[in-house]
RNA sequence: GCGCCCAUAGCUCAACUGGAUAGAGCAACUGACUUCUAAUCAGUAGGUUCCAGGUUCAAGUCCUGGUGGGCGCGCCA
């Protein structure tokens, strides 16, 4: 809570208390009532009064009026406010704009504003995500996931978290079989030299279309021939776990190279492939101490006492499901790991099977199973519905990613080719398109589809990733220009009294709260939305409050440090969004 | 059949978790580059917040019942 809304908040109640003695209410919880009114003009907080009408036997606006009145009289003294007025039900306040700016300008300038969220020690979390199967193709709905988790790890950590960045890669399991199987008898091609993981991925999906137009004996025979493989792979055979190594291998190749074009970093990598064999323990212990049962040859969980149905966590044929896996990994994230807090982004089909893990954990004894959080994520969808290897409309991440760079680069950035080194558009090309795809990405709720259209994504106007960045850079363009500028030099605040320099003041205030929210929420969306409006107001501050052509050079220095103040805010969150701004474009 | 999620401008989404005249972007139309980067800005137009009840000073937001769409409900992940 900041001092403007601490000391409205004390002066209201001081102010209650004296017209009314024996009224019972806490200070926490008439600041609780204090909101942001819907226009600037309005004011900069509210108090709305309805509540109070009961109490009082009092028209609300006329509790508004009176707290007014008696408000000018209480903060007469104080600069901390500029008015307060009366509308309707609605007690109004604008603050003292300049003690706002004095309160956060020089705290961005020196570093201290951006360290606030992280000060008291906070608990050990991890964030598991990305979760990506070996042998398939990675497309834009895992992109959601990535850049998901990859915001959430940076948001928990800026607000102080200890956080664990974990990747649970699918390295085992039918699809590899599958996939496998393809190779081996049905593949002419020669792999090729890079994205060898993608061209796996093609096998699955020509093994499923394979297996799908099969009929009778053969799809029979097929279907053996896919079982015996994978036996096979459980067992680790030496042949197939060559190949299986090798093909693996591929996939997560491509899976590094993803990663690391995305800026992303995991601080653990799990596979399935090592608590695959610790699962299958488990559950066969637990089957004997009583905990599981056993039904049909296979074992299970009955969670009926929580309307969570009969889990099942092992194969008749004694092999392991996702299930079998999920405790093994938690079971090592708890005991290996000391983590207090675990989180799981998995999309939203999976949240039947997480209530029934964390049951499942429940029971077998671990306390930690109810500070186990699943984020669900609703899926990418097409224009034209659900993406679907079958029906050959999924849409590749490689694919997005480089017609998202060769766009960038054909209509923007070729146009510096004389000036600019082919390093530098290069690297530009990738954090547009980084900032174009991860914004998009985060912009709205996890628990909203997101319909995909490449069309409409390669556009760069308006509400994307590229306003965004395109203001960071006019900014340091700017700036650029006033090379002796110093942003820790005394300033005039007073001078920034353009109500686009106070929106400004203001969003840098409530920047950390936001942050703060983001991560509590599980919603980068908030903080995306957030700056979203934060470069609208410095777009139209651009346009009407000069740096270069200023009435006077000290409000040429207090904009510079206004807007240098709005770039490193910006840059602070873009990076919290897991983007990188460029300085120039 | 049961459970979860979604429904707001032509399209894609907001709305500080119950508060003021429901806001942005795209698309359409009008205007602004001899100006710190026009990947921009200013403006016009666009609404029975899926329907029907209910709760209260106040409902897009909460409760009930529908409608439509998505997903899930034991040997996939």
């Amino acid at each position: 809570m900041n001092i403007f809304v601490r000391s409205l908040g004390v002066g209201i109640h001081q102010i209650l208390l004296k017209l009314q003695p024996n009224y019972e209410c806490t200070l926490e919880s008439l600041v609780g009532l204090i909101e942001t009114p819907p226009q600037q003009e309005m004011g900069d907080y509210a108090f709305p009064c309805f509540a109070l009408a009961k109490v009082f036997r009092k028209a609300p606006a006329q509790i508004a009026n009176e707290l007014m009145l008696a408000l000018q009289d209480n903060f007469n003294e104080s600069n901390l406010f500029e008015s307060f007025s009366s509308l309707g039900p609605y007690l109004n306040v604008k603050v003292n704009s300049s003690e706002m700016a004095k309160q956060v300008l020089p705290e961005v300038h020196n570093g201290n504003w951006f360290s606030k969220n992280s000060l008291e020690q906070k608990t050990r979390v991890m964030i598991e995500f990305s979760q990506p199967n070996t042998h398939k193709g990675f497309h834009v709905g895992h992109c959601r996931n990535v850049a998901l988790g990859d915001s959430l790890v940076r948001l928990f950590r800026y607000n102080g978290y200890q956080v664990i960045a974990a990747n649970y890669i699918g390295d085992v399991g039918t699809h590899i079989a599958k996939c496998l199987w393809y190779y081996q008898e049905k593949n002419n091609e020669v792999p090729p030299s890079v994205r060898k993981g993608e061209w796996l991925g093609e096998l699955y999906t020509a093994s499923t279309l394979a297996l799908e137009s099969q009929t009778g004996p053969e799809k029979e025979e097929t279907q053996k021939k896919i079982s015996a493989l994978l036996a096979k792979l459980e067992e680790k055979e030496p042949q197939i776990t060559q190949i299986w190594e090798e093909t693996r291998n591929w996939s997560l190749e491509d899976f590094d190279q993803i990663y690391s074009w995305l800026g992303t970093e995991f601080d653990h990598v799990f596979y399935e492939s090592e608590v695959d064999e610790e699962g299958k323990q488990l559950v066969i212990q637990g089957a004997e101490d009583g905990l599981f049962q056993r039904s049909d040859g296979a074992i299970g969980v009955d969670l009926n006492d929580e309307k969570l149905g009969f889990f099942l966590l092992l194969k008749s044929d004694g092999n392991t499901l996702y299930s079998t896996k999920d405790l093994a990994l938690a079971k090592r994230k708890f005991e290996e790991f000391g983590i207090e807090r675990s989180i799981y982004v998995v999309g939203a089909e999976q949240t039947l099977h997480f209530q029934q893990v964390f049951a499942t954990l429940k029971k077998m004894g671990y306390e930690q199973a109810s500070r186990c959080f699943h984020l669900p994520y609703a899926l990418v969808v097409l224009p034209e519905g659900k993406m679907s290897s079958r029906a050959g409309n999924v849409i590749l991440f490689s694919k997005l990613q480089q017609e998202m760079c060769d766009f960038v680069r054909n209509n923007y950035l070729e146009s510096h080719r004389e000036s600019w080194s082919d390093e530098e558009i290069q690297s530009t090309t990738r954090k547009v398109a980084v900032a174009a795809i991860k914004y998009g990405m985060l912009n709205q709720d996890p628990n909203k589809q997101i319909t995909f259209s490449l069309k409409d994504w390669l556009v760069s106007e308006g509400d994307t990733g590229v306003y965004l960045i395109y203001a960071y850079v006019r900014i340091r363009s700017i700036v650029r220009q006033f090379e002796n500028f110093d942003p820790h030099a005394e300033i005039d605040f007073e001078l920034l009294k353009h109500s686009h320099e106070k929106a400004l003041i203001r969003k840098l205030f409530d920047f950390n709260d936001i942050v703060y929210q983001a991560a509590e929420q599980y919603r980068p969306s908030l903080l995306a939305r957030t700056l979203f409006e934060l470069c609208k107001d410095f777009s139209r501050c651009y346009s009407s409050c000069s740096v270069k052509h200023a009435e006077s050079k000290d409000l040429q220095l207090a904009r510079l440090n206004l807007f240098s103040a709005v770039a490193a805010t910006l840059s602070t969150g873009l990076n919290l969004l897991g983007i990188e701004p460029p300085e120039r474009m």
